[in-house]
DNA sequence: CACGCCCCTACCCGGACGGATAGGGGACCG
DNA sequence: CGGTCCCCTATCCGTCCGGGTAGGGGCGTG
């Protein structure tokens, strides 16, 4: 079994790859094409629209991977994509982006994308990925996905004055106020008028609700 | 700037690749290696443990790309990865590993490994991800990044009884005793009792330790 | 059947919590 | 200098919470 799986990456390998690129930004897609048909191992079919990558799939033409710009005419952000995915023969198809998050990638990974390239990828990367999605792997740049949510700089903390923070961090470790204020030595009534302001600023009604403002917001 | 991104893509994937592969298990080390030299352009180095990794790499040896099992002689876990990223001249190293979680993973991603292979990917697929890493990319496969944290078999949850899961649901939620009796169509009294049954259960003293908890455990 | 387990209800009490109000002291700034 | 902000302390009050105890009903198992 396993040296069957090898016979067939070797045999792909070695054959020439059909890939089509749709987008409308010039630069992208002529670089990308003259420097994959320099490999010598690609044959690529460049448009600058959706609606002619999805003529080309409908007459038949047989593509090994299918670059979809995520904006471009006629492409409406994932509806292109997804029609695309429905069409006869479903080829394997990627999202190009300049602008997505990380979100809209995890969702057409999810729905069984080839892959997710953000434009900030080098041209290297671009091609090792085009070749890698080729070949029937999933692409997507391991670090954009990691990225947690553009944690939005957190505007809560912000808000916060030091001292109220640090309470704040105390309920987030389920600490009664007696505790919270044995631990920054200051008196117990203090650290209720810190737990009170610190509920409006963060729109909290009580400590659970407040501990897991904070967790979510990502604090501590 | 990105025409000479592009030639240096095409003349590393002229060259040859070398590849350096520590595993214990002969059937993957074995298979990996006739598979990438099948290739033609790669040239592996086997060994069976980290320290005789360690011993080439000291000797002075040049690689595109270590593989280090996770557990192997020597390893011990992250350990080895650590030490051997450390050593002179810094070659790009992956962990490949059968039993390593999602966890384990973003660790060495996050350190700047070149990435990680689980053990049950295809065949195909590995040896693609190789060749992908040897030419200078990060990999790990999505699908297995995706994955939720594996909600380890909560061992907590399977304490609880139902009435007591949806109880602290609501703790979760950071509601009164009141609101979760209204909302479960129950008594106060009995929310009490389940509150504080759960307590003991999940080892919590108080309702916020008990949200924090479940939420730390991956439930709801 | 008795037993254990889960679910429900109820009452008690001391302490914790949520909210309001009223200060004092220090730092910074117009 | 007055104003503002933050930090600290304090008191009062009504409510909520945590913990204990004491039941009753249903369900399945030994």
């Amino acid at each position: 079994m396993i040296a069957q799986q090898m016979a067939q990456a070797v045999t792909r390998s070695a054959n020439v790859l059909r890939v089509l690129i749709a987008d409308d930004h010039d630069l992208l897609r002529d670089t990308l094409q003259i420097f994959l048909e320099g490999e010598g191992t690609f044959e690529t079919v460049c448009v600058a629209s959706y609606s002619e990558a999805e003529a080309l799939v409908k007459a038949g033409e047989q593509f090994d991977l299918v670059l979809l710009d995520y904006s471009m005419p006629g492409m409406n952000a994932l509806e292109g994509f997804h029609k695309m995915r429905a069409l006869e023969g479903s080829h394997r198809v990627a999202i190009i982006s300049g602008t997505a998050s990380r979100d809209v990638a995890e969702q057409v990974l999810e729905a069984g994308a080839a892959g997710f390239l953000p434009k900030t990828l080098s041209a290297k990367s671009l091609v090792n990925a085009v070749r890698f999605m080729a070949m029937g792997e999933q692409y997507a740049p391991l670090d954009f996905m990691r990225q947690e949510e553009a944690t939005p700089s957190h505007p809560m903390a912000e808000r916060l004055s030091p001292r109220e923070l640090e309470v704040l961090e105390g309920l987030t470790q389920g600490k009664s106020n007696k505790e919270i204020a044995r631990d920054l030595d200051i008196r117990e009534p203090t650290v209720k008028l810190h737990v009170k302001t610190l509920y409006r600023k963060i729109g909290a009604s009580n400590r659970t609700q407040a501990a897991l403002l904070a967790k979510e917001a990502g604090l501590f």
